[in-house]
DNA sequence: GATGAATGAGGCTTCATTCAT
DNA sequence: CATGAATGAAGCCTCATTCAT
């Protein structure tokens, strides 16, 4: 009879769990989920062996709860960064907000977006955990952008678009950097067609 | 130090070498890089686990050359694409056209793709090969634009962006698949901008 | 890089340690350290195989601290050989004090030095180790004798020929055993040589 | 069945004997037994490895051989010290040119030495041949030493000693070198001990 | 509850030896 | 005769997980 997963209620337990699902999500940007052993995220999260395995099942549900943690974080800038625009309220200036907002949410958690995909391709529940967080994404876009006024014939075909053209440009800046490219032109030009897709 | 890579000449040797280097492209597509262990890879392959050793330095060097065999596989389609176009030559239908042959090419190779991209997270060697990889393809539709007469103000940008476009649909549409999604919009719409991109 | 090295500190974690220690010593003596595997160690221990890698970083590190517990050994024996000396102080009297004592102890780890010469001809750092070790003895020596009131115009020569010529009867008597050689008359010389040595 | 070892008849063929033992020689030498392989001495010597195991029973094998060869080489030398003595016939004359003549024959086989020691150690067999091989040398020297005019009440335990003599300050002088020892006053003293013991 | 010592299966790699060509 | 490709047992080491204290 293994022992029980314990769910923390109290304060200090919580603050456990959490240094215990930082120290995982650092390791496994860093090094990669198999090149990160638990003994090592037990000893960055200050805390014994014994104790992660009381909050956690294995070392794959640590991997779950850093995919949480990580999905919130990333998750909330992409839709505030809508929220928080400030005037003047073209599209341009907009978009130049949000992508601003991604690059800045995702110089943190580049990292982990990439351990998260590796992860997806390899473990069958990491990718329906995956799978779902995108499309909450995509619904979260479709529904700002209605709220925006935007009236678009194939909303979540559209949005998937967007979000892809966005991720790439964000994703190629901060990490490929290929020498060929200018990456202030290659921003416009993707800018410029999110605006040419939305307006039809 | 001591055992020497060999290095082929007899076309027994090639197949054998070929036969470890498929094996690792399964496996490694199916499981993963980590998931994988040598043994499976020479059991598969139907030699020793010995013979693995003297054809590769280490598991690592089998990943590198099944990466360079599925760079193969998927370069060379994606650009036989444009020359083996059929009439009418109308940009929408060779755009349709590269998306088919890209689709089926990628119906292989497309877990590999992700295994490999996956490990370019992880490992430096890894990511150096794959940036160049990458780097070509763009430079070799640039050039495939150029001879088909596009003249394009940012070409490594626009080519750029159409690779990502190109990608991310054929890999939502063979691997992703959410249900929100009507995939054959999703490819009108891709094409549609793709054309917009080049005709600017 | 991952798994940090404990270094014990309660009593049983220091326990098991000496169990390697001398499992490792037994075996390396017994069958040479490349004929000895690590699992045997363990087992001769009666710890796990993973227990051994908590306190050692790798076989070699087990074979250095074998060494610095035979230094241990064999370097008090010979040292205070000269501190136990019972009366009459005449030179012969104490030299066959000490031949008894070397003999003794020899007895012991006579297999272990020669394991340690052995590596010593191989690996850089045991040779390292066991050169500075040998001075040690060497210096040691030397301040026993003066303190003795031996005043030697070339202390280090003498004593470095002083050792030599104990350790190889040592050895000789111990180990090789030629057929030929009468042992009595072979120690009676050699500790003639030795006070021929001492009273120029 | 396996084959037969070969006894080989023909000039070509005893050259490949030879340019194996001669590789076997330079590698044990330079990495020791265990830590070169069969492969490397093969392709050292220029043939298949196929050859080597139809001259040698095993890997153990060439290491006898490479003894055989390596006693020749240090046998010779030692003996012929003697008989190529010149004038002036004094004792401490002819044991500064058996000194130099060992120190010159040592300083190619040294590591030979060493690592035949080390096997001995380990392997029985080894160790067997050595201890014949040692005891012929004294033989030798015995004959020698009569053979010069000196008759000595213990002839084996005398030369026992004044060969360990030679031995430990060729040893030292060539390999272990100890700065606190200086090299000339140490082989002035060991000759004088030499001397010491010729005369009684 | 908390700790971290302990376990041992399993992964990667080497290499003495054989044998088909 | 000669070759060197092939074998696979065995060695070293890691690490997810458990459990005695």
């Amino acid at each position: 009879m293994s022992s029980e997963i314990r769910i923390p209620k109290q304060k200090r337990s919580i603050d456990k769990m959490n240094k215990i699902v930082d120290a995982g999500f650092i390791l496994f940007c860093e090094k990669g989920y198999f090149k990160t052993n638990t003994a090592e995220i037990a000893k960055k999260a200050g805390v014994s062996i014994g104790i992660v395995y009381s909050y956690f099942k294995d070392k794959k549900d640590i991997f779950f709860q850093v995919l949480d943690t990580y999905a919130k974080q990333i998750n909330n800038p992409l839709i505030n960064a809508f929220k928080d625009l400030k005037p003047p309220y073209e599209l341009e200036n907009i978009l130049n907000q949000v992508f601003d907002s991604v690059i800045e949410s995702h110089t943190m958690t580049l990292k982990a977006h990439e351990e998260m995909i590796a992860m997806s391709y390899t473990d069958h529940d990491v990718r329906e955990y995956f799978m779902k967080f995108e499309e909450d994404i995509c619904h979260q876009y479709v529904a700002v952008l209605a709220s925006l006024g935007f009236q678009l014939n194939n909303p979540y075909e559209t949005v998937q678009i967007i979000i892809d053209l966005l991720e790439n440009y964000v994703h190629d800046y901060l990490y490929h950097h290929h020498e060929c490219v200018d990456y202030q032109a290659y921003r416009e030009k993707t800018i410029n067609v999110i605006i040419y897709l939305l307006k039809q």
